[in-house]
RNA sequence: GCUCGAUUAGCUCAGUUGGUUAGAGCGCACGAUUCACAUUCGUGAGGUCUCAGGUUCGAGUCCUGAAUCGAGCACCA
């Protein structure tokens, strides 16, 4: 044996080792272990994880690392107890990342997502995910994961995507969608709504308006949109307002009057700047409700790409006479984006003397994309939504009873926080790359359907009525780039286009649509057989970051699909963060690569590092010095074995006429036993999914106890050989779920020839498919 | 504002149903070493376990309160 691991030497040989042993395919290792002489262990349980599926067009990064150490020390700890276990592995089209990701690169190329189809612009993600699908699959494979490659799913896998359309129809069916025209969380710059979890808020502080409004004054962060204001509230018991209660006033504004009416609101604060606020159904979500509750018309003002639109103030210009000043003003905004149009605005306020005063500093919370930083737009639209309280009382009944239990300090308790106050899932997204709603729109009976077609290249937008006329059906279907039905528009819902004439919605199902049915749908995708013998699965692990976007809603569905919790325990790990515990990011240039740790320092090494002394829903600091220690940890295990394999005949030599060996059998005992003690409580730690524990016990017995102390009293003759080789294989076997490749090369190294006090030919070829140590194994 | 989590050695963190002198890695000091491993070994320094109460024979661990940091949610024109 080499006198240092290597770990470049032998990963690669080791991993198709595995390979040609087919372990990490449930079905080979039923056959391999019953087959095996003297059989394996083989229980008749089942232990399956389903993988959180990366992004397929994404490198892999330290995070993925992390779920890698965890799930497949789990997985390799129950294949050695003969459990049938399976993890089931796969990757994610992830929607609106992929796109956004992929329109730079048109960007680079002079070209926009304008100038396609939609279903030529699906194509080219399609080729360009394809491209890189293979590069996460690989990158998880140089760190040992022991997932069943051969039931490889991605999420746009034809059965995936049939059983996700199913679904949608049979929530329909069972009236758990509707379709609603209300404001949705629009993000100007990715072109789509988002759900109210992809809202993030943040503290701002912006300028407070106050402005005159004939005899008031009212206090606004947003003069923009006050051309469209449809009324003005005040709280009913106020007795500054008291009198003009339910009265029409004539509203001096930038553009003229506006026509109002005072109503009375309890939701009104009269502490809060002057007591009177302005209602603006079209574009902020307290005023829709309010306005909703007054039959006040929406308005909106504000267009898809955050630009000010006065087409319905010129509409107007032709019908009446109006003051060619405020025709001039509308002209300034039209088109402008809000900021712009804002300080316009102020800038004429001030001229007509509208504004009383100005507040500076006032600080308020705005909700923006998670993803762009961009302020959310408001904006009222009509999408899909899933009435989400009947699924959510499910998972509420199932956590309390206990079918379901989340691991990771207090997460739990925000889950149920989520699931108590979740407001109805809005579905739709305004992009191309992800599974088409299945809703369809007959021609005929919707003439004021909007669309958006390209013709040669060129845009061409309206009402499908007026467009037929110039073009044929065949020639806007196949060039559709997107449709935008009116709130009124007829509807089918149906996997099938229901007739002639019809063309089908073009927004998408939200990406965690998809990825909420993952645990059955990647399973039924290979075979119905999977899915009755491997669902519901043991163990959800993921990162606590994606708690309500993904496993809650996992919990809704799978409860609706299947009337089954997916899972029947949540591990939650927490983020991985650089040595001083701050955030990885790019710009602070600490973000670790996996692919070059594994490189310096090997898997092993990575991955012991990420996971001992890990809790549950923590967030866990590492750097280059836990590498280097683990690394040297995989060198102790190596040596360790050599000494066993190479050191121990000569020892034995010199010492044991002379030292009389009284105290071995003694010391032998008490070996064992503690290294029975040792093997069930590690073994209880992984049980109790207390990873990060298991994994120091044995770091600390293992350098501390059996290499300082053991080792050395096997060198003065106080221990047999016999003892300590038994204790050797015990580890290895402990360690394997954690460090699978030095633990296989050295067990590999064991089996090339029979040592006269170590005999392991009986049990497996690799230590992949070896048995667990238990109390009664741990003996010689 | 509501909810949750954290606070233990110089740093990053473990601490398994409450039970002897509280641990690891890294760092530090001194020493050893052809005998598995310098990716090593030995010895040592370093902790009023955030603070204040309480329960208990016994508290880092359980309870109450406070402080600081962090997270999630809600925040009103």
């Amino acid at each position: 044996m080499d006198k240092a691991y290597l770990h470049t030497q032998y990963e690669e040989e080791i991993s198709k080792l595995w390979e040609k042993f087919d372990a990490f395919n449930p079905d080979r290792v039923r056959v391999y272990k019953t087959n095996h002489s003297p059989a394996l262990p083989v229980t008749d349980k089942t232990f399956t994880i389903v993988m959180p599926p990366p992004n397929a067009n994404d490198p892999l990064h330290i995070g993925h690392a992390m779920f890698v150490a965890l799930e497949d020390a789990m997985i390799r700890f129950h294949r050695m107890l003969g459990d049938d276990t399976l993890w089931a592995p796969g990757t994610d089209h992830a929607g609106i990342e992929t796109q956004f990701v992929f329109e730079k690169k048109l960007k680079k190329n002079n070209q926009s997502r304008f100038q396609f189809d939609r279903e030529t612009l699906y194509k080219m993600i399609w080729d360009y995910v394809q491209e890189n699908s293979g590069i996460a699959q690989n990158q998880m494979k140089k760190m040992g994961a022991s997932a069943d490659w051969s039931r490889f799913t991605f999420m746009l896998d034809p059965k995936v995507v049939e059983i996700v359309l199913e679904t949608f129809v049979e929530l329909y069916q069972k009236e758990l969608i509707y379709r609603d025209y209300r404001l949705v969380n629009y993000c100007t710059k990715c072109g789509t709504a988002f759900s109210e979890l992809e809202v993030k808020h943040i503290e701002q502080t912006d300028p407070l308006y106050y402005i005159k409004y004939g005899p008031f004054t009212i206090a606004t962060v947003r003069p923009e949109t006050k051309f469209r204001d449809t009324a003005l509230a005040v709280n009913p018991e106020d007795p500054r307002y008291k009198e003009w209660l339910g009265k029409t006033l004539e509203i001096p504004g930038l553009l003229g009057p506006i026509t109002m009416t005072v109503i009375a609101d309890e939701e009104v604060d009269p502490e809060f700047g002057t007591g009177i606020m302005k209602v603006t159904p079209a574009h902020d979500p307290h005023d829709f409700e309010l306005g909703k509750r007054y039959n006040l018309p929406v308005t909106p003002i504000i267009t898809l790409d955050g630009r000010m639109d006065f087409n319905w103030f010129f509409e107007k210009a032709e019908k009446e006479e109006i003051d060619p000043k405020y025709l001039e003003r509308a002209h300034k905004y039209h088109g402008k984006k809000v900021a712009e149009a804002r300080k316009l605005m102020v800038e004429d306020l001030k001229e007509d003397g509208l504004l009383v005063k100005t507040d500076e500093k006032y600080l308020h919370t705005i909700g923006t994309c998670y993803r762009c930083g961009t302020t959310i737009e408001p904006l009222p639209l009509p999408q899909f939504f899933v009435k989400v309280q009947p699924l959510t009382e499910k998972v509420l009944h199932a956590l309390k009873d206990g079918d379901v239990k989340v691991i990771g300090a207090g997460h739990d308790k925000i889950l149920k926080h989520w699931l108590e106050n979740l407001k109805d899932w809005n579905i739709s997204r305004q992009i191309v790359w992800g599974i088409r709603i299945p809703v369809w729109y007959s021609v005929k009976e919707n003439p004021d359907l909007e669309i958006h077609f390209t013709d040669n290249g060129q845009r061409v937008s309206g009402k499908i009525g007026e467009l037929l006329k110039t073009y044929s059906f065949e020639q806007i279907s196949q060039t559709l780039q997107e449709l935008r039905p009116p709130m009124n528009a007829r509807y089918t819902v149906a996997l099938q286009s229901p007739g002639d004439e019809y063309l089908q919605e073009t927004d998408t199902f939200d990406t965690w649509f998809s990825s909420a049915q993952w645990p059955y749908t990647c399973l039924q995708s290979h075979s119905e057989k999977d899915f009755e013998r491997f669902y519901p699965t043991q163990v959800m692990e993921t990162g606590y970051d994606i708690l309500p976007f993904w496993v809650m809603r996992m919990l809704m569905m799978g409860l609706f699909k299947t009337q089954k919790v997916p899972f029947e325990t949540v591990y939650l790990h927490g983020l991985v963060r650089d040595q001083k515990g701050q955030k990885m990011s790019k710009s602070k240039g600490n973000v670790i690569n996996p692919l070059t740790v594994i490189e310096q320092y090997g898997a092993d090494a990575l991955r012991m590092a990420l996971v001992i002394r890990s809790t549950p829903g923590l967030d866990k600091s590492v750097g280059d010095p836990d590498f280097r220690a683990m690394r040297n940890l995989t060198n102790k295990i190596w040596n360790a074995a050599r000494y066993i394999k190479e050191g121990l005949s000569r020892v034995e030599s010199d010492v044991q006429e002379e030292k009389g060996l009284i105290n071995q059998s003694k010391n032998n005992e008490e070996f064992l036993d503690k290294l029975r003690t040792l093997t069930t409580q590690v073994t209880q730690q992984i049980t109790d999914y207390k990873l990060g524990l298991a994994a120091e016990t044995l770091h600390n017995e293992f350098w501390h106890w059996f290499c300082d102390e053991c080792i050395e009293q096997t060198k003065k003759g106080e221990l047999s050989p016999e003892v300590l080789s038994r204790g050797l294989v015990t580890f290895l076997k402990l360690f394997h779920p954690f460090m699978p490749y030095v633990t296989e090369a050295v067990w590999q190294q064991l089996r090339q020839e029979p040592l006269p006090w170590l005999s392991i030919t009986d049990d497996a070829e690799c230590m992949i498919l070896s048995s667990w140590p238990t109390q009664s194994s741990v003996t010689l």
